[in-house]
This record gives C-alpha cells, structure tokens and sequence, in this order.
DNA sequence: ATGGCAGATGTTATCTGA
C-alpha cells in the first residue's frame, strides 16, 4: 500500500498535473496541502472521477488540506488540532482510510522570523507535538504526512547556510521537529534515505529544480506499529519537471500488508 | 539587502509563499 503527500500550491490550478500524477502512481492514501480554494470549489468530481473519495477542509485563498483514498470513502476523524478555538486556518485535517489514522497537515511557514508569524508557527508546532504524543500513546497504526515547512538537518538544504534566517531552518524549527519525531515517530524518507541528500520543495525562482537547490520538508511520519511494515519511499521528482506544476514533489512510502 | 516566480483574488495591484 502506498501513502503520499502532495503539497499542490492550488488545487485547481494543478489538477491537470494532479490526475495525471495519480494515474501514472495509483497511490492508496493521499494528502494534500495548500488546496488555496473554499470548500464549495474543492475539485470533487474530478477527484471521484478518478477513482477516489476525498475529505477536505478548504479556505479562500490559503491554506487548506485534503485528504483522499483510492476506491473509498475517507472517514473523517478530526478537523482542527485542539488547543486553540480561536485558530481559523485550515491546517489540520484527519481520518481513517485502508486501516490506517491518517493526519494531514499544513504547519505555518512563519516567515519573517522573529515575528508574530513565527510566535504562531511555534505554538502550532506545540499544538502538533502534544497531540501528536496522545496518538502515539493510543497505540493505534497512525501517518502523519504533510508540509512540515520544517528542515530538519543541515543535510536537507541545498545551502543551508542561505537559509539560516528562515522561519524553515531555525534552530526552534529543527527543535520542534526533533522532539516530535523522538517521540517515537519514524521519518520515512530519512529511514530509508540515511545520508542522503533528498528534497521535496524547489523554489520557482533561478532554476532551482535544474541546479537541485532544493529543500526537504514534506514529511511522512510512522507510528511505531507501523514504521515495520516500511518498505520503500522517495520523492516523484518528475512531475516537479512538468509545466504548471507546483513548487514541491510528491513524497510517498510503501507499506507491506 | 533584494529579487527572482507563481497562485488567488479582483485592483492590472496586493498578499502570501519559503
């Protein structure tokens, strides 16, 4: 079974490249971020036409997530992280498909750093990292995937050090993102990538995708009764490559049954 | 320090992204 992560920049904008993506990899679960549409115009048609039920949580203009499973109907478990009512973004959005609790998110970018944008990043990523260890603790068989905007090491930035300043790369950043995943979190991509310089997010400018001046920050985590059933996962970097496609590749992982 | 590009909205200008 295959799980994946898109963040689409525009699910409308990117629906050519979207279906063509889900036909050539036929992926089991898929999560999207950046949907950037009102509920009313989420794709939906198109989306079943294609052979998926979907659950999504849109809002005009940013944010907004989705998630879809192949010949089925997502159960929607969660919409919003708990621990502040007065959150109005559309980040966080969960629920139950092929036997599995999926999460799908889209943390704040939180640029510029330092700044109130940042003070919200932090305190999301808190809001994650708690409820994040109540799931963790529930034993149950759970994928937290999604656009991080987090770097977790020097080893995920093409030049790190242009990126020091970036709400993406602080140190409070890669702090956040380490504790989560010490919880007991395995980061596929890294699992199975050790040492490996692996992005998933190339900006438009400068030719960042030719020269591979990317970043990695679209993550999948596995709770510790699913991290065995790991077998592969990478980065569809090809469809980075095609016109009007957005600025960060798919990211999936296959699980044995 | 800035800007390069892209999507969405609605003004052909502004905001956001990372």
């Amino acid at each position: 079974m295959r799980i994946a992560t898109y963040n689409v920049n525009g699910v409308n904008g990117r629906l050519p490249v979207l279906l063509r993506w889900l036909e050539a990899t036929s992926p089991d679960i898929v999560c999207m971020q950046e949907l950037k549409t009102s509920d009313e115009k989420f794709p939906l048609s198109a989306i079943e036409a294609a052979g998926y039920g979907a659950v999504w949580h849109g809002q005009k203009s940013y944010n907004g997530v989705a998630i879809l499973a192949r010949g089925e109907q997502p159960s929607e478990t969660r919409r919003g992280l708990p621990g502040d009512p007065d959150d109005t973004h559309s980040r966080y959005l969960e629920a139950t498909a092929h036997g599995l609790l999926v999460g799908c998110l889209y943390l704040p970018n939180g640029n510029p750093a330092p700044g109130p944008r940042f003070d919200y990043k932090m305190k999301w990523f808190e809001r994650l990292n708690s409820y994040a260890e109540t799931l963790l603790k529930s034993g149950q068989a759970v994928a937290l995937c999604g656009d991080y905007n987090a770097v977790p090491t020097e080893l995920d930035a093409y030049r790190p050090e242009r990126w020091v300043g970036d709400a993406v790369f602080f140190p409070e950043t890669r702090a956040a993102y380490r504790k989560l995943v010490e919880q007991g979190w395995t980061d596929a991509l890294r699992a199975m990538h050790p040492g490996e310089a692996i992005y998933t997010y190339w900006d438009y400018f400068r030719n960042a995708f030719g020269r591979n001046a990317g970043l990695r920050m679209d993550h999948i985590l596995l709770s510790p009764v699913v991290a065995p059933r790991l077998t592969a996962a990478n980065v569809d970097r090809e469809i980075r490559a095609l016109e009007k496609t957005s600025d960060h590749a798919p990211v999936w992982v296959e699980l044995k049954e």
